[in-house]
DNA sequence: GCCACCAGGTGTACGTCGTACACCCACAGT
DNA sequence: ACTGTGGGTGTACGACGTACACCTGGTGGC
């Protein structure tokens, strides 16, 4: 062996790792294997490399997970046309569907999500937003988000799943901060926290009255359907 | 040791093990830890036996997911009034719903089931008939039975994912004879494959549209949230 | 020019998972 | 009495995520 190790290697002095080119490799990873083929160990594999070094950029597998996510959503197709009202709703919707599939593994990872990157808020608020610039009530805006389900995501996760818990508590002005903060980045998912929660945000960890939503979505869809079954739809034969 | 053991034993002879009481412990144990702590050897643990036992009445955990999604199919109350119509659906949907609350872990369990059960494929074929009875057509049952998606279950998944793909192919015979099952125990889902596939049951494995799948219920949710807007809608505060 | 530092990559090891495979035993049917 | 065979056992293997101690090469302070 000794008459192969050459001092200077070559070509490859392999590019140092980031947690950029970790992500991006994780995905191309899960595209071509899917979620089930992702492995730590498979992923430091194809990036060159020994598995812990992976966690030098992601805190762990769910991290892993997380930025993925953040990655598929950061593609979404940006709302160039200013369309009116619900119809840039529509548009909105159906540029994340796009996004989300070209990763066929990306609504598992998804719906598997529990915490709520900033990304993923940032998403929700353009959302509630376009619905609220469609003259939309707060309450209202709540409901359909809600109702919209899957399909806000190309297919719909709670908003408050679980209170935060990071480590250490907050110091209260660190809470102010953080709180000054989300207004002004998710303004539209704040107002509709505060009116479900009728101002008292302190209770907002206990989510939302998922039979009511349930419901209300439930007859959204069979109003509709009875409606085109009363007017005697046929789908398009193309 | 010799000196304890005691050649019969007294009090627990251990009844023995069989698929029904695999299955409800099973359920049990989800119910519990969840479905992340639900692993095979904690299940024999559970049983008080060991870990490969529960191979003689389950192929492998995959079939256990199976048979628990069935237990929980078959906990759906079963729709005693007679409703007129629509409501009938509403009604049966919204048994689905209290089942699966019951057990927290069942969306996501039988959102990553791919294999379609009997008990799946009835509880789908019970819905479509409800519907073909509130007078629908073939082709907007099909339609709003995608629409409703998570609805159906209590949150939809496809009902073709992949081509079934036993072991052995199976003899033309017995093709036929499976066939002529399926069509006198699933009727509906039947009649809404043959509608969708236009008679050509061999191209079924490829799915529905989906992209109109998906643009159907969003326009269904869609003009319904805009009529609420335009009615002054707002939630019943309680 | 030296050295101390440290971000980033390595190696080893642990506990858990699903499950293949060989076994063994108690009872049923002849 | 003999022989299957269905059901429970024991051992073992190859993944997996990740803790922990270590090393190493480049950077800033002096």
């Amino acid at each position: 062996m000794p008459g192969r190790a050459d001092p200077a290697a070559p070509a490859a002095p392999r590019a140092r790792l980031n947690r950029g080119r970790v992500l991006v490799a994780a995905v191309a990873l899960a595209d071509e294997t899917g979620l089930a083929g992702l492995s730590m160990r498979r992923l430091a594999q194809e990036l060159g490399v020994v598995p812990m070094a992976l966690y030098k950029h992601v805190a762990d597998k769910e991290a892993l997970l997380d930025g993925m996510v953040d990655l598929v959503i950061e593609g979404f197709d940006p709302p160039e046309e200013a369309l009116p009202g619900i119809d840039a709703v529509r548009h909105r919707v159906l540029a994340a569907r796009r996004a989300v599939r070209r990763h066929p593994w990306a609504r598992q990872a998804i719906e598997s999500r529990t915490r709520r990157t900033p990304t993923v808020l940032g998403h929700m608020d353009a959302v509630a937003g376009t619905l609220r610039a469609a003259g939309f009530s707060v309450d209202l805006t709540h409901h359909v988000m809600h109702a919209l389900g899957n399909r806000i995501w190309g297919f719909s996760p709670e908003l408050f799943d679980a209170p935060p818990e990071d480590g250490p508590a907050p110091t209260p002005q660190a809470q102010q901060a953080m709180a000054a903060d989300f207004a002004e980045r998710f303004p539209h998912v704040l107002e509709i926290a505060l009116e479900a929660t009728r101002g008292d945000l302190s209770g907002v960890g206990q989510g939302c009255d998922e039979d009511f939503e349930f419901a209300f979505a439930l007859d959204l869809l069979l109003d509709g359907a009875q409606r085109l079954q009363r007017s005697g739809w046929t789908s398009p034969r193309r």
